[in-house]
DNA sequence: ATTTTGGTTTTGACTAACCAAAATTTAATG
DNA sequence: CATTAAATTTTGGTTAGTCAAAACCAAAAT
């Protein structure tokens, strides 16, 4: 039988946690329960059922990680969610700090023919509006390589890729910087001490954001394409 | 707290269960089970709990009807799932056989916001792709009156309205034969013998079809717009 | 090597929603 | 009026998902 949203949310809280955390490394019952808004006891109890239907591997005290059957329908849920928050964006014109929960609830409801539609009527996209690559319907993941602000090198131009943070007010503060997917700009310098990050924009305009912040915006090295 | 989507499937099939019956007439228990696929106890302790919270006005072993309140909600879900069908109709592209069951769980999760945008969308629209008149937003029902093919005069021209069966194969068959609402045809006999209804469309065309079928087809008299 | 501590698991209990089958009521039939 | 039939309600039991709080484990700190 089809996985009840519950699973479908499980699934997706494990991929999405385990996926920025050291590799291989299994996530704690405490980060999965708080991602999914239940007590501890709650979260082992249901991970335990879905260990004994195969979709993780378990280990008490330890944690739990994605099996490869897990891994599959995690990948197709995230692919509703975000092809369901580009089309929100684009074809109804929400605000993409406004799609996320939207899609939270539509994702568990919306049938293959539907999606496939709209995958159709958006012309079988990459990402969705935050920048976030969108399985196929096969349930892969495309390859992405990034790095994030914080990790990147400074002083040479790079193109914001993906915001990996859902909160609509740190989407607000990032569309009115204009630190969006898409837009260019460059890391004037890091300063440890004062946990901070300096940015200039493609117009030279000036901005500092706190390590937190800049950790949740991927980059990718800018295409030599318009200055030759 | 917010209706969870059984007790919303619960009002709208009383809802839809008593407006096809004599008035004022309460909808046995058999019925509604038979309409939400459970059996009739589950049905008879549903509808208590609902009568508990005012939702319904129920009568022991006589049936059961929505009461001002739960008229309203049902109302907003009618409203949610037929601007939903036409939004997959008109945006979407999908066919009007197959949107039913789409609205169906999407009705469920649709924010009032993107119901808002998708009114907007579409024009603020009276009827659904069946013709089912949409509830506007606080609940109320536009007024609506018409006939069917099993009631309307004969020999006057009509034009279809509403096809008040959802099933996939009907719908088929009304689109094939060109009695979908917006249509003008003309019943040219009964024969209560024969169990059937003889229409010409305004090709002329002849078509005989049986009353069953005939009294799922709502129509009202012409407009005297063309042929003056 | 103990003790503390923070996280984890268990236990017991609850709610929503459902079914099967027994008990009951109403309505129809003889 | 008594009997039967049909529909309805009750009763007892199930499953998914949850919480509160007690019991437990493992790693760190004394
Ligand atoms: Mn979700
Ligand atoms: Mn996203
Ligand atoms: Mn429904
Ligand atoms: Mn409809």
């Amino acid at each position: 039988m089809l996985p009840s949203s519950t699973v479908e949310n499980y699934l997706k809280a494990i991929y999405l946690g385990t996926s920025q955390r050291p590799d291989g490394d299994r996530l704690p019952m405490g980060h999965l329960a708080a991602a999914l808004g239940v007590v501890p006891g709650t979260a082992t109890t249901m991970v335990k059922a879905l260990a004994e239907s195969g979709l993780v591997d378990y280990e008490p005290y330890n944690g739990v990680r994605l099996s490869a059957a897990g891994l599959t329908l995690a990948a197709l849920v995230l692919r509703r969610h975000r092809l369901i928050e580009l089309f929100l964006v684009r074809v109804m014109g929400l605000g993409w700090d406004e799609v996320h929960d939207e899609a939270e609830h539509l994702e568990h409801v919306m049938s293959d023919r539907l999606i496939a539609r709209m995958d159709e009527m958006l012309g079988f996209p990459q990402v969705d509006p935050h920048g976030d690559p969108i399985p196929n319907a096969a349930g892969e993941f495309p390859a992405h390589e990034s790095t994030t602000l914080m990790t990147c090198d400074t002083g040479t131009p790079v193109t914001v890729t993906r915001i990996t943070d859902q909160e609509a007010g740190f989407l607000r503060f990032v569309q009115q910087y204009g630190l969006m997917p898409g837009h260019e700009l460059e890391v004037v310098a890091r300063d440890e001490a004062a946990d901070a990050v300096s940015l200039s924009g493609p117009d030279g305009q000036r901005l500092t954001i706190g390590t937190r912040a800049a950790s949740k915006v991927r980059v990718s090295a800018s295409q030599a394409s318009s200055r030759a």
